[in-house]
DNA sequence: AATGAATGAGGCTTCATTCAT
DNA sequence: GATGAATGAAGCCTCATTCAT
């Protein structure tokens, strides 16, 4: 997988190296599919020694989270500056959440992992980063001028969903994520753009 | 959930009750978060007892996950069966897809927990079955009068992934997933039906 | 140590094994001085293999507390039936909890590890324990014809605590439990028998 | 718990701080209990710090035990000080060991945790500064003038025992500790005194 | 078919201690 | 004096699986 949105600190930080081992191992083989010694072994380190930077594997898995989302977020911020039509804005939003997502960073791919984790308040940690991130998509279904009675929700929904459930059928080389993204928005976007 | 469509064989039946049990808790708390003996404890059997009828846990694991693809596909076909229309066919098809995988079965819903299995026996086989049951789908929208162009692989893979997607924020009393699905397609119909 | 009194089912009684090494151990070494491993070894299993029979560790040192009070009263019991003098009874008690807790019982030397258990509901039942014993020298005290204004209470807790703290100067060879309590006793009887 | 006898040196002193904070932590949690960074963060440093003061946690327990000591010593010397009815002397001294160990200082509460440490130096050196306390009551025990035949051996550890064990049972607000010690005394001095 | 004790590996985490800065 | 990252061992416990009965 492409590194280059990913890496935060290469050298000289430990916190970042730990991060970035647990976002290629978690999004590879899911949360209870890593132990807390594959991260320290990834990361150059001890199992004991992790809990220098982090209080538990939660708080690890959080983290990641936490910058996976960062990452969708300024990706899909870079994508739709400076672009004013609606229809274009919302799909280089989803040609960048898709190549994020799906290419080029593993902190974002561990999203698609949906751990019902045991802890509550973790879960609705998560639940809130999520909520925050996807507003922006929100706005810009929001922004299209649609026919009367289109149901903006499941519009938005449709969408996401669809492109978030693509890492279940992609495949690196035979695929391509902006082309599945703007592919999938057409498929809306023909028709209810004409009709408006 | 409701158990209608869920139950194999209410009694005298080891082996199905270890099934029953095992769908309602993968389904609740993930494979991982599933232990042997909690499935054991909740089909009344003691851990070892299991082995008698399954001679693994992923073996468990995939006999739920083929009786949830079995489920599905049986309303499915029920839901299109002396249908005529391409668009109702479909329609229906999803609506009954989204009913059976949010709220009827936990056959189904294991279905959704997406764990990269580390075996890759268990992993093509599951891969197989769930190819196996799509076929309806891609026939369903091959069926379809669409406009010249139109991507049919990225129209299917949008809908099935719009609708899975959607047990990521499904709430049972909130929601009605018959109504979801329908609403999903509608955004896709009208125009598509028009302009064909 | 003596192990007359302490063997539970010395054959073919896992359960029993488990206990008398953790008695042993947990004698000698204190609660967190032993660990699951230590007193699975000795007793020749592995870690693991204990949570058949016990849930925790503290689970087991619960056990062999109650274990350890049991063989008090037993003891103290066989000890003062059919003696009728009320100074005689509890000169013999005393010599029987004496031998017990210094010599013959590792279950009930533990009792004399007090452990602030972090856990409040252990810490409960073993105070319940414990008091429930102590009941035998609280009539054996109030039985006794005193001076008038002899504080009973003080009486009891003293003579308890000069005992049990015994443990702690106390060498196998160099000192005999039972003539320490009659000794002890003694100090208080002749004087108070005849001012009686 | 009263600090007036347990500060050693309030500000500017970190070797002191340690102390302070470790002889509160051991008293209530014990040694196994209190972790090197319990005592590093009640004492506003770091757990590596604490090596520049002490060379180990065994040596920390020790020197709280040794201040503890130190404590008793002086509160036991200071309360017979120009006494002279012997009765009366091994009164004050057994109310202020009690006051002092029950109510007044952590660091002399930490006598009471009898932890058999693995370490038999430790233990040895342990043993040696009790004894060497312990040395005042087996004067004052000297000094009664007794029945003949009376074992001053035993009355001296009957005493000392009932007390020490006393923080089984002491509960701050319902008990005095003072009165505990006098009350106990008076069971012995009575008859012994009157005997003699 | 079922039991239940046992295995052996591995899980997350804590801890006293060290050491370069 | 103090820091804080790192170590390495050990802690308790869980788990899928096996097997004699």
């Amino acid at each position: 997988m492409n590194q280059a949105v990913q890496k935060q600190q290469p050298q000289e930080n430990r916190q970042g190296a730990v991060l970035d081992a647990a976002a290629t191992l978690f999004s590879k083989n899911g949360y209870e599919g890593t132990s807390m010694r594959d991260i320290a072994s990834a990361s150059g380190m001890l199992a004991g020694s992790i809990y220098c930077h982090f209080s538990s594997k939660e708080d690890i898995f959080l983290s990641v989270q936490r910058e996976g989302i960062r990452q969708l977020s300024e990706a899909v911020n870079a994508a739709i500056d400076g672009i004013s039509d609606p229809w274009e804005r919302l799909e280089n939003a989803c040609a960048a959440h898709a190549k994020v997502l799906l290419d080029e960073s593993d902190f974002a791919a561990v999203l698609l992992h949906v751990t019902p984790s045991r802890n509550r308040d973790v879960w609705d940690q998560l639940a809130a980063l999520r909520d925050e991130y996807e507003q922006v998509f929100r706005q810009l279904v929001d922004d299209l001028s649609l026919p009367a009675g289109t149901n903006r929700k499941y519009l938005r929904l449709a969408i996401l969903g669809a492109l978030n459930w693509s890492h279940n059928w992609y495949r690196p080389g035979r695929d391509d994520p902006a082309e599945i993204a703007r592919g999938m928005i057409r498929l809306f976007r023909i028709q209810l753009q004409e009709q408006a």
